[in-house]
RNA sequence: GCGCGAGUGGCGGAAUUGGUAUACGCGUUCGACUUAAAAUCGAAUGGGGAAACCUGUGCGGGUUCAAGUCCCGCCUCGCGCACCA
């Protein structure tokens, strides 16, 4: 009999799968078609890890599962080789990215093929093929085109290290996600991609795929929508002779707050824009407590409102923020600082003139940058006012705000004509109310930032246009596109926010494209965002060279019917791929407004000792040591998917694969024994435990619990095993089928074993048969008054007095009765019976 | 602080829907095979108890014939967002 050899039988099905066409996906084909998308790995140089083998396992599994249920399935993989990393190590070791990139993912593909993986690698490709840049490159152009993409000046998130600016999703509490310094804020000319006119979409869109709650949350909260209202305060135009002190106080009685100030409607003003301070709020009905305002120490109105008197300190305050960094001002629990400006500014619902405040608490990025502070009602606002003794007016009863802020709803007081209104009602009836004076218009709020789509990083997509004096940024013609990424010898980033690409003076030197006169193209690349935007849509199409994929190939294959990736990414590229895709479908470039019908996160694998895997814990399991260790790639692929469900975080188990290698070594030496005898006749009792076991997986795969589906697998190899002379070859061809999907390479090669010329990916999924699922007899569990007292197995057909009579038969069922009549017996059919006495 | 999720043996984890808690695997103990070890096979394995039985799913209450599951109030951990007006 021959042992269980991994290592042989691998090898030689990784063979005969890469010279067949098995697992080729067929455009337009009468099949029902489907596709299991997994995100492409990062080719780097230390290869697949732990994660990838649950990633591609699980993806592996659907696919073959899919296949063998009759399914056109399309199972693709690419490399996303763009990015810092590659470009790291290629400086760090002296070699060209273009090279680093090839021997990595050279090398990741023989690990995906030790995996068993049945991907069609005919539509594969990496985001680095100019062949596939070139229409990264002319999607930017669409967005160009479309008013979407524009280049401007702004505060951007800066990494030190990595020598270039961020999006705001790459911070992560202040760091770069990638590296994990500290992010400086720093002035540059970006281009910049208009996510946020996709920001309702991005919401709304969730409602028509299938989401895990936990990731459609996400992306609604990173979105961040507020209902509220923009309002304009006037700034009081007199010069102010008093400069804010601390006598300005909460102590003091209201009325003292009152002004002498003309109070005729303010819609009868002339008030010109710039002498406006505009704000958001989502509480306008608390706009009567509205005591001081408080501006962000970068707004633009700052250095024009501030009073002579005030300009020392209003300086030193702004130099105080800007060296802070980041982080430190993100500090929720600092005490709150700011100063007075010295201006007045009008509140426009009670006329009366308040103070105008910086302080840091207010952010520049958010809003308009200024806000109507109103301490009874907002926290902030209330730590602010108490610290500063500005006044605290109540205008929503219901709490005490001589204590704290009150945010919840209630009867509005000192709001006028609004007195006694429900704050909910009245922040409808007091924006109506601003809206008719012509002083402030219902707004909704967002979050979410537009997106910095510049890198100063050699190893990216050259963003495709070209600077001439004359004519302005000019894109390049798409039929000179890629504009590819010149050979260089030094791809070293600079200090000064300046791609290295613009060392490279005979590539920026250029001519206009409209004018003909020498013109400079733009050195900044892409972000590595940029190729995984729309990488999926390549694989229905991966070598057309007229257009990025044949409309009609987009139309067969419609959605990605699911996609399983990490959920670290829900904020960055599955958000970033979903606004990309929203505005192909408004070009008309795509048949579907969203990209992926179902969306997966499989859980982190950690290490055996709960804490992530890192270099620098020395704690790293690399799956493809698990694989040469002598267990094998089957082994490994159960034991990674056996460990738990595939969503859970869990910690790595390395006996988790020795006993799924014991589990295969048990079925390799069932089937030796098997093979050798004459056919039989199936046995009964077998038969019924094969099509539970039908039943078990099938449901189990459905509802993606792949964890528990193998420990059917197990079950019924053990029922098996109890009985060997008993078992048919039916029995283990059906074990054979159900584990294909799990354990590819064993379950072939045991098939064929057994007599079979035709492959087991070309059988059907078994189906089950009800009539086996039913026994002739049921056990059921006998409880007296909820607590269980023994078991009674009868007929299945036996009717319920007769299974009652049964179970009060029981010698233990008296002994607790104490054989008094029942008060009550609860029959739950099939399962367990209640005999419920008093005492 | 806000949002989401989770607490079950020594460990990873099972448990349609309120219906025999701990499936499956690991580990441990005992036994078989062996000169011996490994491997393999068999048995046992939540806690207490000699047993009958009692007790047991983070904590405290509740609903129910029956609660890991439902309700109320807490605690702890994980993830995400966070001075977002």
């Amino acid at each position: 009999m021959k042992r269980y050899n991994p290592s042989e039988v691998e090898p030689k099905w990784q063979k005969i799968w890469s010279n067949s066409s098995t697992h080729t996906a067929e455009d337009f084909s009468d099949r029902p078609k489907f596709t299991i998308l997994t995100e492409f790995p990062y080719p780097s140089g230390t290869g697949l890890h732990m994660g990838h083998l649950r990633e591609y396992t699980l993806g592996d599994i659907i696919a073959r599962y899919k296949r063998a249920n009759g399914f056109n399935v399309l199972f693709p993989m690419g490399y996303d080789a763009f990015g810092l990393p590659t470009e790291n190590f290629a400086i760090k070791n002296k070699i060209s990215p273009q090279i680093a990139t090839k021997q990595n993912t050279a090398n990741m593909r023989r690990q995906f093929d030790a995996m068993g993986c049945s991907i069609d690698w005919n539509r594969s490709f990496s985001t680095t093929d100019p062949e596939f840049y070139r229409w990264t490159q002319w999607m930017f152009l669409q967005f160009y085109r479309a008013g979407l993409a524009y280049q401007d000046e702004i505060a951007i998130n800066w990494c030190p290290f990595c020598k270039t600016g961020l999006a705001n999703e790459e911070v992560i509490n202040g760091r770069h996600e990638r590296c994990e310094n500290l992010v400086e804020k720093k002035m540059l000319k970006q281009w910049m991609l208009r996510i946020t006119d996709y920001a309702e979409r991005l919401i709304d869109g969730l409602e028509n795929v299938d989401y895990p709650a936990r990731i459609a949350d996400q992306q609604i909260n990173w979105v961040g929508r507020s209902e509220g209202a923009e309002i304009d305060f006037v700034i009081a135009s007199e010069a102010t002779t008093a400069p804010v002190s601390s006598e300005t106080g909460a102590g003091q009685e209201q009325s003292s707050q009152k002004t002498t100030l003309d109070p005729s409607p303010l819609s009868e003003k002339v008030v010109r824009d710039d002498n406006l301070i505009k704000v958001f709020t989502t509480r306008p009905d608390t706009i009567f407590g509205a005591t001081f305002m408080v501006l962000a120490p970068e707004h633009p109105l700052v250095q024009k409102i501030t009073t002579l008197e005030q300009k020392d300190e209003v300086g030193t305050y702004i130099r105080a923020v800007e060296g802070k960094s980041e982080i430190e001002r993100q500090e929720t629990d600092r005490e709150k600082t700011g100063v007075p400006t010295g201006a007045y500014a009008i509140n426009p619902a009670t006329n009366e003139k308040i103070p105008i405040w910086i302080a840091d608490y207010v952010l520049m990025g958010y809003g308009t940058g200024a806000i109507m502070a109103v301490p009874a009602h907002d926290e902030r606002d209330y730590e602010f006012a108490t610290k500063f003794n500005l006044p605290i007016t109540e205008v929503v009863s219901g709490g005490d705000i001589t204590k704290t802020a009150y945010l919840d709803e209630g009867t509005m007081v000192n709001s006028g004509e609004f007195n006694g209104l429900n704050s909910t009602e009245a922040s409808k009836t007091i924006t109506n109310w601003l809206i008719e004076r012509g002083v402030a218009k219902r707004k909704t709020q967002y979050k979410l930032r537009d997106w910095v789509y510049s890198r100063q990083r050699y190893w990216g997509e050259p963003i495709p246009i070209i600077h001439c004096d004359k004519c302005g940024a000019v894109p390049v013609p798409e039929k000179d596109l890629p504009v590819e990424l010149p050979a260089v010898e030094h791809y070293e980033p600079t200090d000064d926010g300046e791609s290295p690409l613009s060392r490279i003076e005979s590539w920026v030197k250029t001519t206009c494209p409209k004018c003909g006169k020498p013109a400079k193209r733009e050195t900044d690349t892409m972000p590595n965002w940029a190729g995984s935007n729309w990488y999926y849509l390549r694989y229905y199409d991966a070598h057309n060279d007229k257009v990025f994929a044949d409309p009609e190939k987009l139309k067969y294959w419609d959605m990605v019917d699911l996609y399983l990736g990490g959920m670290e990414h829900t904020t960055l590229h599955l958000l970033y791929s979903r606004f990309h895709h929203q505005f192909l479908y408004d070009q008309g470039l795509v048949p579907t407004p969203e990209p992926y019908a179902a969306r997966r996160g499989q859980g982190i694998i950690l290490a055996a000792d709960g804490r992530k895997m890192s270099k620098s814990l020395g704690n790293v399991v690399d799956p493809t040591e698990i694989i040469n260790s002598g267990y094998g790639a089957d082994a490994a692929r159960l034991g990674v998917t056996f460990l738990a469900p595939y969503d859970q975080t869990t910690p790595w188990s390395p006996e988790a694969v020795a006993g799924c290698y014991r589990f295969l070594t048990r079925v390799w030496n069932l089937t030796q024994q098997v093979k050798e005898k004459p056919a039989i006749k199936a046995d009964d009792e077998l038969l019924r435990a094969e099509h539970r076991t039908i039943k078990k997986i099938t449901d189990d795969l459905d509802k993606m619990n792949f964890n528990t589906a193998i420990a059917g697998l197990m079950e019924y190899l053990n029922v098996l095993s109890k009985n060997p002379a008993k078992v048919s070859r039916a029995n283990l061809e059906t074990l054979l089928e159900l584990l294909a999907p799990f354990a590819p390479h064993i379950a072939s090669e045991l098939y064929e074993q057994l007599g079979n010329q035709n492959s087991i990916e070309t059988t059907d999924w078994p189906r089950y048969d009800e009539n086996y699922l039913t026994d002739s007899q049921m056990t059921i569990a006998v409880q007296v008054n909820g607590k269980l007292r023994g078991e009674i197995t009868v007929d299945t057909d036996a009717a319920q007095p007769d299974i009652e009579r049964a179970a009060l038969a029981l010698d233990n069922v008296a002994k607790f009765t104490n054989d008094e009549i029942p008060a009550k017996i609860i029959y739950v059919p099939e399962k367990i019976i209640n005999i419920v006495v008093k005492s």
